[in-house]
DNA sequence: ACGGTGACGAGAT
DNA sequence: TATCTCGCCACCG
């Protein structure tokens, strides 16, 4: 299943993102979506995936926010021209992109 | 085989 | 809205 997560996190085109639960939910696994982020969590630098554009349901960015990680990731999407509110969340309703097969 | 471990999610307060 | 709680599940010792 990392691997399939992985394809799909690959095709995320610039400026859109996905959440952890539609990847899960598209795999075949609606409930799994802890599994996903876990993928993600672990994938192995040398890939480089647009890891970044990877949230969760909420349009928000998952795990310590104030970590390096997450300061980057909100960098990066923002150099994709993805803004946030005040809360630190994104539109979904205009960012989001629908996973294709 | 078994159980701890999360970058989650939906529903309740 | 912001929090909290509880269910979920593929991985990896």
């Amino acid at each position: 299943m990392f691997e399939e997560v992985y394809g799909i996190a690959s095709r995320v085109p610039p400026g859109h993102v996905v959440t952890y639960g539609q990847i899960a939910a598209f795999l075949g696994h609606p409930r799994a979506a802890r599994t996903v982020g876990w993928a993600l969590h672990s994938t192995p630098a040398a890939l480089e995936l647009p890891w970044h554009r990877v949230i969760n349901s909420q349009g928000r960015i998952s795990g310590p926010s104030a970590g390096r990680r997450a300061q980057e990731q909100r960098a990066l999407l923002e150099d994709e021209g993805i803004a946030f509110d005040d809360s630190g969340r994104i539109d979904l309703e205009q960012y989001s992109w629908e996973i294709i097969p």
